[in-house]
DNA sequence: ATTGCAATTGCGAACTGTTTGCGAGAAATG
DNA sequence: CATTTCTCGCAAACAGTTCGCAATTGCAAT
C-alpha cells in the first residue's frame, strides 16, 4: 500500500515526502469524503507543524497523480477521496449531510447510446442523489405531513 | 413569463423589484449555467448601479423560491440555471467547458429500487457526464493515439 | 557518507467567491 | 400620503484556497 504510494509519486515525477505519505494515510484512515480541513486536522495529530498550504499543495499533487479525486458534494468546499475504490456514486442526505456510496447503475449499452446520441465521448460519470436517509426521514415525517 | 415571475415571487412572500426581474431576465437570456459574476455583468448592462451583493442575495431568494437551481459543475464557483425546463442533466466537455443538457435516463422503477435498496428517499438527481464533445474530440485525436 | 541543487515546506499575507451589517431608499398596506 | 417592512448599495468581513519567499529536504551523483 504505502509502497505503491511511493511508486506512483515517483512515477509522476514527484518527491516522496513524509507530508505526502501522511496526508495519504490520513485520507485512507478518514474513511473517504474528507475536506481539506479534515485532512489537515487528522494529519496534524501526527505532524503538528504541518501547514495548511502543504495540505492544499499535496491535494493538488495527489490529484494530478490520479491518486485522489475531488468531489463536489453540494457543499461550499471540496471533498476528496482515494481513487483506490472502484467507481461509485453518492447519496447525500440533505438532513444530516451523511454520504453513502453506491454502485453505478448504468449499463455499458446505455452509456454508449447516450454518448452517441449527443456525439459526446463519456470519460467519467458524476452521479449524486440527494434526499433523506432513513433516520432523517423519520424525523421529518411530521413536518412534511403538516407542512 | 415576466408575469409569472412576479406571481411566483409574491407567492413566496418576496417583493417584486426591478433588480430581481432584471436578474431573472439576465439568466434567461444568458442561456443557462451562468455563474454569479456572469449574471452580474449581464444585468449591469441595464442597471449599472446594481451591486454584486444584490446578485448574491437575489440568487438566494430565487433559489428559495425554487425559481433557479444551483449547479456544481466541477468548477470552483457555482452556476445557476432557471428551473423552467424539466429536470435534466449535463454533459461537460473537459476540452472547452461547453455544457450540453440531456434528459434523465433513469426509469422510475430504477430510482425506486435504488432508493429502497439503500433505504434512502431520493428527492433529486444530479448527474454530470464529463468527457469530450465532438469538436474537442477531433482536436484531441492525435494526442490520444500517440499518447 | 557527503554534497549540490531543485523540489518542497512552513509561514504569513493575498486572493476569490460569497455573506453580512448598516443606513438610505423603495414597496406594500392602510 | 404616512407608516411599516423589505430591499438595496456600499464597504467590510468571511471562508476556502493560493502565493511569495526564505529555510529545509529528498535524492542522484559523487
Amino acid at each position: 500500500m504505502n509502497e505503491s504510494d511511493r511508486k506512483i509519486l515517483r512515477r509522476a515525477g514527484r518527491r516522496v515526502t513524509p507530508q505526502r505519505l501522511l496526508i495519504l494515510e490520513a485520507i485512507r484512515e478518514g474513511g473517504g469524503h474528507l475536506d481539506a480541513d479534515e485532512i489537515y486536522s487528522l494529519a496534524r495529530r501526527k505532524a503538528p507543524r504541518l501547514s495548511l498550504s502543504t495540505v492544499y499543495r499535496t491535494i493538488n499533487v495527489l490529484k494530478e497523480a490520479g491518486m485522489i479525486e475531488e468531489l463536489h458534494l453540494g457543499e461550499e468546499h471540496h471533498h476528496y477521496e482515494l481513487r483506490e475504490k472502484g467507481e461509485h456514486h453518492h447519496f447525500i442526505c440533505q438532513g444530516c449531510g451523511k454520504v453513502v456510496e453506491f454502485e453505478c447503475p448504468f449499463s455499458q449499452e446505455l452509456l454508449r447510446d447516450l454518448g452517441e446520441e449527443h456525439d459526446f465521448e463519456i470519460t467519467g460519470i458524476h452521479l449524486d442523489m440527494v434526499g433523506y436517509c432513513a433516520e432523517c426521514r423519520r424525523g421529518r415525517q411530521g413536518d412534511r405531513e403538516r407542512g
